[in-house]
DNA sequence: AAAGCGGGGAA
DNA sequence: TTCCCAGCTTT
């Protein structure tokens, strides 16, 4: 790395000054001073792209249901994802699902404290491997997520584009050279705390870091426009017409089988067109009428746009929907499944209208 | 190396 | 609105 990055006595003095603030100002949460490393590593997992906050109350459900790894590993997929449901990214819980059974028939439920097994688990990458290996077994790996980016971009005042490969190695070692090894989970926890807390995305609370006086993006009064970020894209639009059809108090829908949302259920829709309800009608093999009452949606997405028309069907034969994965449900078994946040609504406007009835 | 993958909170 | 979050997998 050249000549970026402390020397070894301002090192010391880093993790020195970041474990002291860490010990005094820490949040309490339910994960810290958890000792089980199925819990450290369920939080570690809900916490990928998710805030704290977000995360909080996810986690005491998922615990309260599944407290130990053995009671996990034979749950159903499906009731896993309705206690993942509004939480997104919904590969973390297939993915934490696969490897806590794996680890329960492979590795006797106890989770590996190598970096070999465990980081060859479905879901771990380089972050959860450091995480769970420095919390839960002491080892000195560091992490380097969003909020240690951040902070090392701004300590040591790095302007370059982060999201590089060459960058995020250099990120790495860095963040591997300031470890502390005595304490590598909490130093590890006290860095993202650091950029959780103080210094964070738009105005950085430099009056109140332990440990501004080393920060040199601070020194040059550019602290506030780091890490240096290209611009994204705009987003694509998709449009879809979902429609709700109702046959002796029940609903269909469909599992989706895609890689976007997999496993969550829908209601049956194409891609809007001039002829939807065509298109419609060959989806469920038998004639559908729509009706003219419409009402809108739209779900963004990181990557795309969703605009979604809902409207209410009517067949006369029989539906046959095309592939497998359709249910007729009934209003306590829409409770049951877990659904997307995007068509929260309308699972409440089809419940609202089949208790009506 | 880049794209795909959810949802929500904060400014 | 815009940004971006305790990232991983697939292409």
């Amino acid at each position: 790395m050249q000549n970026r990055g402390l020397n070894n006595k301002k090192a010391s003095g880093w993790c020195r000054k970041l474990l002291s603030w860490y010990d005094d100002h820490r949040r309490d949460l339910p994960w810290r001073n958890e000792s089980d490393p199925y819990k450290i590593w369920l939080s570690e997992v809900m916490l990928q792209q998710t805030r704290v906050e977000t995360a909080l109350p996810y986690y005491k459900r998922f615990i309260s249901e599944y407290p130990t790894l053995q009671k996990l590993a034979l749950a159903e997929e499906g009731r896993v994802l309705k206690l993942w449901e509004g939480l997104g990214y919904y590969a973390r819980a297939r993915h934490f699902l696969q490897a806590v059974r794996e680890v329960d028939c492979q590795y006797g439920g106890r989770v590996p404290d190598t970096a070999k097994e465990f980081g060859g688990l479905a879901g771990v990458g380089e972050y959860t491997q450091a995480a769970v290996l420095s919390i839960a077994y002491h080892q000195p790996l560091a992490v380097v997520d969003g909020n240690v980016r951040r902070v090392l971009c701004r300590l040591f005042a790095i302007t370059e584009d982060t999201s590089k490969v060459k960058m995020q190695r250099e990120m790495q070692r860095i963040a591997q050279h300031l470890l502390d090894p005595s304490r590598p989970g909490d130093y590890n926890q006290a860095i993202m705390e650091l950029g959780a807390l103080i210094c964070i995305p738009r105005a950085p609370r430099c009056e109140q870091c332990p440990v501004a006086k080393l920060c040199e993006g601070r020194k040059a009064g550019i602290a506030a426009a780091l890490p240096v970020k290209k611009k994204k894209k705009v987003l694509p639009i998709k449009q879809y017409t979902a429609v709700v059809l109702l046959q002796a108090q029940k609903c269909l829908i469909r599992c989706r089988k895609e890689r976007l949302l997999h496993g969550l259920w829908e209601f049956p829709n194409v891609v809007t067109s001039d002829d939807t309800d065509v298109e419609l009608s060959s989806l469920l093999s038998t004639p559908v009428t729509l009706a003219k009452d419409v009402f809108q949606l739209t779900h963004e997405f990181s990557h795309l746009r969703w605009q979604i028309s809902i409207v209410l069907g009517e067949t006369t034969g029989e539906v046959q929907p095309q592939g497998d994965g359709w249910r007729w449900v009934t209003v306590e078994e829409m409770d049951v499944l877990p659904f997307p946040a995007v068509y929260q609504p309308v699972v409440k406007m089809v419940q609202k209208k089949l208790r009506d009835n």
